[in-house]
DNA sequence: AATATTCCGTACACTGGTGTATTGTGGAGA
DNA sequence: TCTCCACAATACACCAGTGTACGGAATATT
């Protein structure tokens, strides 16, 4: 019954980076919020103890500020790529985005949760509230730039962008009880088609 | 600076009840999550010290669990109470039910928190996430039957219910950044002319 | 091989929280 | 007025977690 480290640390160096420990705070955050990152649990996850940490960081909250900066380098390149991914076709690239953010609620589970807890630690950290508001900020503006490009009408544009990503921030939780992924991405297409359709009927 | 008690207790009595330490418990949560209930806490913000907890409830799970059934209980009474006021003109039925909704986040702003760390709790404790689960199916139930007398059309009602569903939830913790409620609701109505219009056109 | 440096283990002090047992105390009823 | 009992205070043992000091081992470096 001698403990065998849970966590497959990435290098296969049997002494840790930092990064090691980053990964395995983050499977915690994961797995049960930021009040489950407790230093010793997560040590003899990875099969050592504290002396470790107190290595390659100056405390618990110097292990924090560093997973929230790795995530919001993470945020601002995967929402420079989705700004960069750009088609012809404005339903494809609209479709292409709601894909990629729905894809948080399915393949990329893992990303999801953390960005819940993450909301959650916002309540009481204002600071994370801020840099969250910020990415919002970001990805509505996304949402309403394709979405003015499908209706070419700005009006409206921001109010199925505010709809549509208010409603996937909301499934992030809501999930999966009330609807499934694959079955919330088909209602948001049949709004689509609906405003496709409204659209081309007057021609 | 001897202490005094940061909450007014229901009961002028100098004795405290099971209540006054839920009420307690309850402003606890709203303020910093269920991992802030903590009873030393919530006993000198009452005034008192943790013998009067041990009286009145078992154990810390106890209070928990009670918190729990109480809002359960308040849950499904405005459930019955949002489903017997129904108004004979379909829309202004629908709109009532979304202002119901959106007051959550406006003047119930206690509850929409409570809410927020309750959902926040059910990500680890599968109990609390199946009792969220079935708040949500009965809360979607009555979102789909308001928009199908609305559009007379199964399908989209659903498609809308859905939406508007994961968006009010989604509001409550992206605002009040990307948006604030009364924004929210202006959006909201304006993708309810969009179905209203469509649906006159062709008569 | 000798030495530095990097990384980790160990032991300790300290804090904040739970739960329990036992003792007070004030107020309502006889 | 006396007594009982509902409610609260006090004191204790216990546990989980942080942070720190220091010693020891493993890896580089020369």
């Amino acid at each position: 019954m001698t403990a065998a480290p849970k966590t497959r640390r990435r290098s296969d160096s049997p002494r840790l980076t930092r990064d090691d420990w980053l990964d395995a705070a983050f499977a915690a955050v994961v797995e049960g919020g930021f009040d489950k990152v407790r230093v010793l649990v997560i040590a003899d996850a990875l099969g050592v103890t504290r002396g470790s940490f107190y290595w390659h960081f100056s405390d618990h909250a110097d292990l924090i500020a560093a997973l929230l900066a790795r995530w919001r380098e993470n945020e601002i390149a995967s929402d420079r790529r989705l700004h960069d991914e750009s088609t012809p076709d404005p339903q494809a690239d609209l479709e292409r985005l709601l894909d990629a953010a729905l894809a948080h609620a399915g393949i990329d589970l893992e990303n999801m949760r953390f960005e819940l807890a993450l909301r959650g630690l916002g309540r009481r950290e204002p600071a994370v509230a801020q840099m969250l508001s910020e990415v919002d900020q970001a990805r509505m503006a996304l949402f309403e730039h394709k979405f003015e490009r499908f209706t070419g009408n700005a009006k409206t544009a921001a109010e199925l962008a505010t709809l549509f990503y208010l409603a996937i921030v909301g499934s992030y939780q809501a999930l999966s009880r009330p609807v499934n992924p694959p079955q919330l991405k088909e209602h948001l297409k049949g709004v689509i088609n609906h405003y496709l359709i409204a659209r081309q009927a007057p021609a």
